[in-house]
RNA sequence: GGUCCAGUGGUGUAGUGGUUAACAUGCCUCCCUGUCACGGAGGAGAUCGCGGGUUCGAGUCCCGUCUGGACCGCCA
């Protein structure tokens, strides 16, 4: 037996017992003729005392040699409070060198000092650190509770392939070329969606799968090229009641990963009230400053920044008050002006609230019963500073969405520790791509319409909303999903909505929609981004400290330095030539 | 595709156009019997990402390029 305990479990109890532990050694103190080691495994760290008899043996021992010594439990002279074995420690009879190793790039604790970009190269060793190690135990702990709580609600696993059919809908797709018919391709799955619907008309009733999905697009801090989504899907369910119970697994989750009760039912908000209230469709509630939309106050008004504003049907005029905010400088203002102009609106205003009266560049085209109104609407206090966007409804409110989160960050107004679930139901079925001049689905084209009918839903496209729902939190997309069209004509006539030709149905989803034919019940479900949750949960800035082997933001695993080039051999196999730049 | 920020011993940072590039940590040697971020003495370790330019003189200014990060576009 190579050890008798780990390193994090010995106490008080274990005293004046022979144990041998193996860990790796973490820290030496060296006292001449006492040494002491503190001996680390992945359940935690023992201090380990080599006294004159033995301390010379262990000179040459570095840190991360991987040790195993036999020993006696005995009482500290002084407790460590800090560490969970800090009242013990092990007096070292004997011990071997189990293996040896080379100085490391980085320091392994958690208050390392590496970048990240060294931190990915040498991952094998950030995973080593205490810190990575919990966040790997927390994320198994939250896929284990959901699927505890899955398979006791009656749901079956089943996984869909990954290597599946290209449909150019929606996110890029990572193509995977056939060796075997010649000049074809597999693609990646970007998520299990169609197959999981064909679950359904399997009549599996209730599905779930941990499924790994890929997108070729650009990275983020919360966004990866292949990623891991919890997917469920369920018949027979009414929207509210499927979404209660994947509240009842939210709070599971809580409850065992963090010990935290979260009240339910959830907040649901409009995606119009969230846009309205919080400028995002995956709003932050956890602090104030919400959105007042100030147009009306403005009508009539010379001011050339809200002249197209005003003009416009859905035009808005949108303003965020922060109180005691009078004191930000002109630097200050212009950097959320900045955020404004990022977030494609054009301009904000700045006005400040002193001496009962406004001040700031804009007040001079402002009628004196136009400032008064605007006090009166936004009910303003001494000192406070107005933050204003005009433009068309969506873009004002994204843009101020930005300036509030950016107030947030730079106030420190939220604690990662609190946490704040909501939905966002009532999206929008479509929305307007200026670039190609056509509806596309906002989720996606098997969402089911809140219409009556085909030809209500012909009639105004514009105007549908969708069985949609988006679970939020801290700001988040945690989650989204939606109840699904089961009936065939409504299929069709989605598809026909957002520009498919027949051809191109029976081409793309010719199955699909061959499937719906043979009784398809009514059904519906959510995916996790089980990734951003664990983030979220975790409290980590980044999806890379939730994910093992992460990319970096270029889309390359430092560590193994993919993506990279390949023999010709194998491209020949695959009848690929690579076009010269 | 775009905007912004960063790149200096192993690691992380400082560095106002001017001497031998500074600090912390890590590493090596020696000393130390109660440390736990141990302490003390000494030491090694950098062609300042790369290329070009301005200048008497560039880590510092300019241009280009590469790498990394944040964001916008994109992510049905």
């Amino acid at each position: 037996m190579l050890k008798t305990h780990h390193c994090g479990e010995l106490n008080t109890s274990y005293l004046n017992q022979k144990i041998t532990l193996v860990g790796w050694v973490s820290k030496r103190r060296n006292f001449g003729s006492i040494v002491f080691i503190d001996l680390r495994d992945r359940e935690g760290i023992t201090q380990c005392v080599f006294d004159e008899s033995i301390s010379e043996q262990i000179k040459d021992v570095r840190n991360e040699y991987i040790l195993q010594i036999h020993g006696e439990v005995i009482l500290r002279k002084d407790a460590n409070p800090k560490l969970a074995t800090g009242e013990i420690e092990v007096k070292v009879s004997s011990f071997n060198v189990i293996n040896q190793a080379e100085l490391t790039p980085m320091i392994i604790q958690d208050e390392t000092d590496a970048l990240e970009d060294t931190r990915l190269k040498y991952r094998y060793l950030d995973l080593r650190r205490p810190e990575m190690q919990k966040k790997l135990i927390q994320r198994a702990k939250i896929v284990r509770t959901m699927r505890n709580y899955l398979d006791d609600n009656g749901f079956i696993d089943v996984e869909t392939p990954m290597l599946t059919k290209s449909t150019p809908e929606g996110s890029r797709e990572y193509l995977v070329p056939s060796r075997v018919h010649a000049g074809e391709f597999y693609a990646l799955a970007q998520s299990p969606q169609i197959f999981k619907q064909l679950l359904m008309i399997s009549g599996i009733e209730r599905y779930y799968q941990i499924a790994r999905c890929f997108r070729d697009e650009d990275l983020r801090a919360d966004r990866q090229l292949d990623f891991t989504q919890v997917d469920i899907e369920t018949s027979f369910l009414e929207e509210h009641e499927f979404q209660d119970l994947i509240e009842g697994m939210t709070k599971d989750v809580m409850k065992a990963v963090l010990n935290l009760e979260v009240k339910t039912p959830f907040l649901k908000l409009s995606y119009q009230d969230a846009m309205d209230q919080y400028g995002s469709d995956k709003p932050d509630n956890r602090f104030g400053l919400k959105l007042n939309e100030v147009k009306d106050v403005f009508v009539g008004t010379e001011f050339p920044v809200f002249q197209n504003a005003l003009s416009l049907k859905d035009g808005a005029i949108k303003a965020i008050v922060l109180n005691e905010g009078a004191h930000f400088t002109r630097k200050e203002v212009d950097a959320l002006s900045d955020v404004v102009k990022k977030n494609g609106a054009k301009a904000l205003v700045a006005l400040k609230y002193v001496n009962a009266q406004l001040e700031g560049s804009a007040v001079k085209f402002f009628s004196e019963a136009q400032c008064k109104a605007l006090i009166d609407q936004l009910d303003l206090k001494e000192n406070d500073l107005v933050l204003l966007t005009a433009d068309r409804w969506e873009r004002a409110a994204n843009a101020l969405g930005a300036v509030r989160l950016a107030l947030r960050d730079k106030l420190n107004l939220t604690s990662k520790a609190d946490f704040s679930y909501l939905w966002v139901v009532d999206f929008p079925l479509f929305e307007f791509d200026e670039e190609n001049n056509r509806y596309v689905a906002k989720h996606h084209p098997f969402t089911r319409p809140k219409v009556s009918s085909v030809k209500e839903l012909k009639a105004h496209p514009e105007l549908a909303k969708a069985h949609a729902y988006d679970l939020v939190l801290n700001g988040y997309e945690i989650a989204g999903g939606s109840m699904r069209i089961y009936d065939q004509a409504m299929q069709r006539t989605m598809f026909e909505l957002i520009g498919f030709t027949q051809e191109q149905i029976q081409e793309r989803f010719g199955f699909f929609v061959d499937a719906f034919k043979y009784g398809t019940p009514p059904h519906g479900g959510i995916a996790f981004g089980l990734d951003r949750f664990a983030m979220v949960l975790t409290q980590s800035d980044s999806l890379r400290d939730v994910i093992a082997f992460p990319k970096n933001a270029s889309a390359r695993c430092p560590l193994t330095e993919a993506p990279s080039p390949v023999e010709m051999k194998q491209l020949e196999e695959l009848h690929l030539l690579i076009a010269k730049e």
